[in-house]
DNA sequence: ATTACTAGTAGTCGAGTAT
DNA sequence: TATACTCGACTACTAGTAA
């Protein structure tokens, strides 16, 4: 549901748990406590506290005296992932996603990934165009995180991984883009298990460092048709 | 828990109700359609629907051929209340929430309660002042309408109910609040099923109207010092 | 194909209690 | 005080199936 990894009931105490203050930064508490913001019993408080720990959504540490609680980046992602979608689908947005980022020479991890023939067929089918080989790497300011998270909550044009020599190759989700205004290509998104969020690869058609005369430290601007 | 009058379960049939765009207007969709994007059975999916129904969340028309919903006005409301709550958690505030509204004569509901000795105490020692007889009623436009709704989202200052002559006087929600940047008085909200989100009532140790030199038409800043 | 009932079961909860 | 275990009670699920 939504992407979400997570027991609904074990969503709330996380939420209630954010309510308290553990959003990255650990808050002391009880299980009594955190029962009542539950509208739960302090052993279904203490239980529920458990399982988000092992799954790893929060860290505790919890002693005779109380608990020390704070939600995990993966339990904070499990939060924004509703927060996100929510935000999208009550507020809406007026007018297009926009994304800008800088121009830079990554490892293209991507280049890679791109030029497997099982990609490739499906990117063409997919997409409606056959990638020019190589991608374009963006690093985004933290301002433009917020945005690529919302990227993410939408439904993307989802290419099957494979196995090849025994190697994996993941799935390989996409967000149809314009790129400055005037070439269509596509946002490439691989399933990490930690990416950094703050990369975005880009693919298109043609060779965008040419076409839109790019070099290193160059800002371009993507714009996300949704919806 | 945050103020949600509704089983977790339930949210979440409601979350994936509006993630198949049945947010007000009516959508056509399926119990099996439903439970796959829920992580449930096509049986589930029904109960919950018809739950939901019974609870006011949503409106139903059901056939063998599929099932038409929509989400309640009152349904919406318990979504965005987790909306505006994360949002207040997760992306904060960049300074103060700042509501405006509309100086005008209402019939005064606020004014009745404010004359009862049972609230009066306790304004005095909750509030740390003796409200000035009378209420300042603001209507708000729609765009601050969104911004009240996120003030509910904060903890109030609960002012308890109390019977009298066998009449009923409910809870009153507070929220201390600079008027105008000047005089400081507090918002009171009273608990009604159905009361009209677009209108706000003021108190404050001093004659509003009076200090503000304010008439009806009057537009004044409400400046709410929160977290 | 649907919706939705019944029945059996799996899952969840909280009282009692040990530490 | 606190955390957190066991266990009986209850809730909510799914499979089967009727309409």
């Amino acid at each position: 549901m939504g992407g979400l990894s997570l027991k609904r009931r074990l969503w709330f105490a996380l939420y209630g748990l954010l309510e308290l203050g553990a959003g990255h930064r650990a808050v002391g508490t009880s299980t009594p406590e955190l029962g009542r913001l539950l509208g739960t019993s302090q052993q279904t408080a203490s239980r529920q506290l458990s399982e988000l720990e092992v799954l790893g959504f929060v860290a505790r540490s919890a002693s005779f005296r109380g608990v020390e609680v704070r939600i995990t980046e993966q339990g904070m992602e499990e939060l924004r992932a509703v927060y996100l979608r929510l935000k999208a689908l009550i507020d809406g947005r007026i007018g297009p996603l926009i994304v800008e980022g800088t121009v830079f020479s990554g490892f293209g991890e991507g280049a890679y990934y791109l030029s497997q023939r099982g990609y490739l067929d499906q990117f063409e089918r997919r997409l409606g165009f056959s990638p020019c080989p190589g991608t374009l790497n963006l690093r985004l300011s933290s301002g433009e995180v917020v945005k690529r998270r919302e990227l993410e909550t939408y439904p993307p044009i989802l290419i099957r991984g494979f196995r090849r020599r025994g190697r994996h190759f993941g799935d390989v989700r996409c967000y149809p883009v314009i790129i400055s205004g005037e070439v269509e290509g596509a946002v490439i998104l691989i399933n990490r298990t930690h990416y950094d969020d703050s990369v975005l690869e880009v693919i298109a058609p043609v060779h965008l460092r040419t076409k839109l005369g790019l070099r290193d430290g160059s800002r371009i601007k993507l714009q996300f048709p949704l919806m």
